[in-house]
DNA sequence: CTAATTCCCTGGAAGC
DNA sequence: TGCTTCCAGGGAATTA
């Protein structure tokens, strides 16, 4: 799944062959993602002057406007030559002047391909978001939002209003690391620097670990370049802990699946 | 306002 | 083997 650190893995995958190009013309084969794609972008002729990420979005800033750009659940993005042929789930192409196009695939289609012009953090999608958890996140704005709102800790840190780029499995994953179980509703500033400090951790030994597959990124026959991560806790469900041996627990929190262990986290 | 629930979608796994 | 059922998840939209 897509989740910040594989975003972030795209961009910098799809840096190097977007920069500076021109956009040729645009292919939209199934308009039907999250919203539909709207087939009067402006595109044509476009500069790409920058790929920057907000949370898990996108953002290809070009001389007019933004295309904006969401993975959702199994999206994926590929540099491609332009003549693959593209296959089922293929549902929007870029084509560039440097020979290249930039192709998304979505099965699930989830993922969102939107243009917005004029100023991009002021888009309805944007300007609610929270701070970036490898930015200006930390651990008296954790303590303060648990504070003033009563939910289960792990559904706080997965609000994106409250920190963006956690998705289900960096929560428990993080919450994992920070040794507090993902129901806890309250919690001290001690844990909340804890906690926001796994998050961070985790996010970026994920990039990490996302840097190393990057070779594979412009590859037609391969994958895009998502990493297999290894999880504490996550999907590991009556599996012995890996630092105490317990067996691992799987909850509902809000139609999701938390998985933690009983001893090590408390 | 906050909190909880529903919904979009397909592929893969599990059950019969 | 082939069907049916369940589950996964981002996050906006809806309901309580």
């Amino acid at each position: 799944m897509p989740e910040l650190p594989e975003v972030e893995t795209t961009r910098r995958g799809l840096a190097p062959h977007l920069l500076g190009a021109n956009i040729v013309s645009f292919a939209i084969r199934n308009d039907r993602l999250r919203w539909p794609i709207p087939g009067d972008m402006p595109l044509r002729g476009q500069t790409i002057q920058s790929l920057e990420r907000r949370a898990k979005y996108l953002l290809l800033k070009c001389d007019a406007g933004t295309l904006i750009l969401h993975l959702g659940m199994s999206g994926s993005l590929r540099i491609l030559p332009l003549d693959v042929p593209a296959e089922k789930h293929d549902h929007f192409d870029l084509l560039l002047d440097n020979g290249k196009m930039m192709r998304l695939r979505d099965p699930r289609r989830f993922g969102a391909v939107l243009w917005h012009e004029g100023d991009i953090e002021s888009h309805p999608l944007l300007s609610r978001l929270g701070p970036e958890p490898l930015e200006s996140f930390d651990a008296d704005h954790l303590y303060r939002t648990v504070k003033s709102r009563n939910v289960a800790i792990k559904q706080l840190i997965m609000d994106s209003q409250v920190v963006v780029g956690v998705g289900n499995i960096y929560a428990s994953e993080a919450l994992f690391l920070a040794g507090i179980r993902p129901q806890r509703r309250n919690l001290g500033l001690a844990g909340c620097a804890r906690l926001a400090e796994s998050i961070k951790t985790t996010l970026k030994a994920a990039i990490d670990a996302g840097g190393s597959t990057l070779r594979d990124f412009v590859n037609a026959s391969g994958n895009p370049g998502y990493f297999q991560q290894q999880h504490w806790v996550y999907g590991r469900s009556g599996e012995p802990c890996m630092r105490c041996g317990t067996p691992i627990r799987q909850i509902r929190q809000g139609q999701r699946s938390s998985f933690y262990c009983p001893n090590c986290q408390k």
